[in-house]
DNA sequence: GGAAAAATGAGAGCGGCGCTCTTGCTATGG
DNA sequence: CCATAGCAAGAGCGCCGCTCTCATTTTTCC
């Protein structure tokens, strides 16, 4: 009976649905925005569902409907984190496109730096104790390597114009660095791998030593430390000045 | 039949106050005990004061009669961890007393790292995000220098042995690393002293990456690895294989 | 156009949490 | 021997995550 033509693109069709899942993105967005802020505002601990609630005007139950649980939200806030960390640090590399490999590492470096100290709580909740059980699915992955890929690329960089003068790796580190070479750093030379993923994890270590307090009545004139540090993880990936 | 005066030596109690004393001091004893397990368990965010009065016996109310707040059990529970990591190090300094300077290097990072693998939760209290507000007091700052301190008595034992052979250090940095020295390194060479604080840093930011999964997939086989990385940050500091 | 189906939001409620306050009790010490 | 200080228990406050039910919209499909 509805004629031929009514069924498909019915007359309010781009309103009808398109209504209700823009509606739906909206919510999702403002609870997510609130969330962002209660994080940046108290820390992963005290961010409650509840309070979100509150802040964007609904009851704690509806909630539920966006959000499965505490959790995914957490995470999502994770990947979210990820994103601005990564999207900062290659913001950094790009800037400095022209420059040095020496330069354009130690602009990526500080650029993770100075994201970390600006929003110390992201940073703890993507760097610090995994929160609950822990959420770190396949979904984190890409988010999470950008600052590392970052590094790598610059790397591989300055291996083409300069050869990079590594050490040679102990024999029982190499099937592995073969591997990880295989896996994410094909440009590179096999003995670059490992010092790579060390200057990576070391890179934050450093940086969360600063951010969670570590260095307090330690390290205290904390930028030259940091450049300086940053400059020899520099030299051990084969970097020259 | 309050007994005579003499009740205090009936049973065997050392002292008068000592009775009262002795039982506020074992059942402390008892809610720590029972506060570490759950915390090596189920991790920090778990941790309640109501399941860990539930473990002991106790209505939960008259857990505050020995500890004042959640917040201040736990803070005892850092200590008592940064103490137990550092006696964990401080025993693989002793045992490798009369290898070479990098073999002892080595065997306290290899203590470290070992002690958090198999202490996660612990690891993820005292070198993870800051739990609640936070609650590093000046009570836990010498339990958390141990390992820092093991370390630096390496490098100063080197130092006597072979001078070491470090770059210099840029101007910018020369005056902090100076007051570094004077309050912490007294023994050591004022280049040794960033390098030494970044190694520090460097060394837990490798561990952490390890415990808290971030090699998830990047870095399989760990142990070579982590032995290469604390070779090079030996390196780093001056010890000369 | 109208009925069936799906999505949404509110409300009440469950169990658990940290923490406080009050109430009895008992060991302690003058 | 009695006043007191320390202690355990209980009730209770306000918060939390999460679930379930119920009424009210849309949306979908015939």
């Amino acid at each position: 009976m509805c004629g031929a033509l009514g069924t498909w693109h019915t007359a309010g069709m781009t309103t009808a649905q398109g209504a209700r899942a823009r509606a739906r993105a909206e919510i999702t967005a403002a609870i997510k925005e609130a969330a962002r802020r209660q994080l940046a505002d108290e820390g992963a601990a005290k961010l409650s569902l509840r309070a979100v609630a509150r802040e964007v005007g609904m009851v704690s139950s509806a909630v539920y409907r966006y959000f499965p649980s505490r959790d995914e939200l957490l995470t999502e806030l994770i990947i979210d984190a990820y994103d601005s960390l990564g999207e900062a640090a290659e913001q950094a590399r790009d800037t400095a496109e022209d420059a040095t490999p020496l330069a354009r590492w130690t602009a990526v470096c500080e650029a993770a730096r100075s994201w970390a100290l600006a929003h110390p709580h992201e940073y703890a909740l993507i760097y610090g104790s995994p929160v609950p059980g822990y959420s770190a699915p396949q979904t984190t992955v890409r988010a999470a390597a950008r600052v590392g890929l970052a590094l790598i690329g610059i790397v591989g960089d300055a291996r083409e114009g300069t050869g990079l003068a590594l050490p040679t790796l102990p024999a029982e580190l190499r099937p592995e660095a073969e591997r990880m070479a295989a896996d994410f750093a094909p440009g590179l030379p096999v003995e670059a791998v490992p010092a790579m993923a060390a200057a990576w994890a070391q890179l934050f270590g450093l940086i969360g030593f600063e951010v969670f307090g570590q260095f307090h009545r330690v390290v205290e004139d904390r930028e030259p430390f940091f450049r300086h540090a940053v400059r020899e993880l520099a030299r051990s990936v084969g970097i020259e000045e």
